[in-house]
DNA sequence: CGAACGCTTGACACTCTTCAAGACATGTGG
DNA sequence: CCACATGTCTTGAAGAGTGTCAAGCGTTCG
């Protein structure tokens, strides 16, 4: 029931009042995707519009050369797909094991067109999306390797501590030394070389290997570089 | 009278049909700017969204150190603004003079929420600028300074030459050596020697400091790095 | 004419990548 | 349980590509 769905309040379903709810649970479909499996690719047809309901996925496309730049990363709520668009520009690969709520492309774009409130919430979704890609520019181009690499923990420990307090806090990084190359433009050296950099400077505490205490947010949000309004990719 | 208007078939208005046009007549109001204005700025408030009739605009942030970072280029048809969000998170500026179709943002809300082929234009729009964005994302973090230049060349070479035959063509960088460092995330003396390079290796001519002839257009797009599909920033 | 600006060029420093080797953890088959 | 393979991560040494700093040239404009 689509009424009871986790992710009501945070996918582009948050736009659709009750009526609407009725239309999109008699047009939706369930997909599972393994961990590494491939879930669409950059120039082919994708002709399906879906929310993820669990799960991470990365939208990536890969250069002739081999290098990888990953452009976003598909968590509970975000949209996979595109409207009056046949095609996607990106590789979309599960990393975890992802559950989606599709519908057909043509049925979506009827819903959209039914559905104001459907509409209005597609487009505030896509502007943050737009927003957080831009910012990433912004640290792609201009940041250090040091830069980037707190700007990163910054940004997940905010995400995953809701608590704003800037004091001492936990994160959890999920994503292998390449993955985080992969989004930040570096060599999978260099983020190894930069993460015991900070462990040596006691700014981080490890846990695991990727699961960090940070005794002091602050300090690292100062050696992040700018002004940090937390807007990252993910939205 | 916006049914006579230059930019009718390319901006979001050209979602609307005629009794929308009539609707959008009466609300619209036209601003005008200087060269080196400033028309919104990162954070502040930004009351109004519209659509650029004439000239070029900047979208950009500035860090801390200095380093600015240009994430966009607003051109005939694009759009200023964002609906249902009252803050702009980057400076625009006006390049050259800028002529502006503009809406206080609770109207175009408004309009949107009444106008179906409005805000499916809306979204049509957004989605291609946020696959730009995406695409400068892999070409700022994994390029070499080299293919950004020939990236950026081939770009304007197949936007301003319609015939896209790739052989002879002119194109005009209309840019300072700063500003395209500034879109690539380059110095400008880099920007600078690498346009040199490419002028000694006779893969463009110059005309004036700006504008250059490219005598084997595909001769540059296999030094560009990738396939090219063409879509840089700007939209 | 001088000032300001945009552009070119050189020398040098430094960050990050590249290439290479080894440590550590985990899982598999004998 | 061990031997081994595999994937992830750490570390080192060397080198390439850009950034930085500095100087000078050409053009435009007052």
């Amino acid at each position: 029931m689509c009424s009871a769905c986790r992710i009501r309040r945070l996918g582009v379903c948050s736009g659709a009042d009750e009526k609407g709810l009725d239309q999109l649970e008699l047009r939706k479909t369930y997909r599972r995707y393994a961990p590494g499996e491939r879930m669409a690719s950059a120039g082919l047809d994708l002709p399906q519009i879906g929310t993820v309901l669990s799960g991470t996925a990365t939208l990536s496309r890969t250069q002739d050369r081999g290098t990888r730049q990953i452009v976003g990363l598909l968590q509970k709520g975000d949209i996979l797909g595109r409207p009056w668009r046949h095609t996607t520009p990106f590789d979309v690969e599960a990393l975890t094991p992802v559950e989606v709520c599709a519908f057909r492309t043509p049925v979506f774009e009827d819903l959209l067109d039914q559905m104001p409130g459907l509409r209005t919430r597609m487009i505030e979704m896509i502007q943050d999306d737009l927003d957080a890609a831009r910012t990433m520019m912004t640290i792609l181009g201009r940041k250090t390797a040091r830069e980037k690499i707190v700007s990163f923990l910054v940004h997940l420990a905010l995400r995953q501590n809701s608590t704003p307090e800037r004091g001492a806090c936990e994160v959890d990084m999920m994503l292998s030394r390449e993955q985080i190359a992969d989004i930040l433009s570096l060599t999978f050296e260099t983020v190894s070389r930069q993460i015991m950099d900070l462990e040596r400077a006691g700014l981080i505490v490890p846990r695991t290997r990727r699961i960090f205490c940070i005794p002091e947010l602050q300090a690292l949000i100062q050696l992040s570089g700018d002004d940090h309004d937390g807007a990252l990719i993910d939205c």
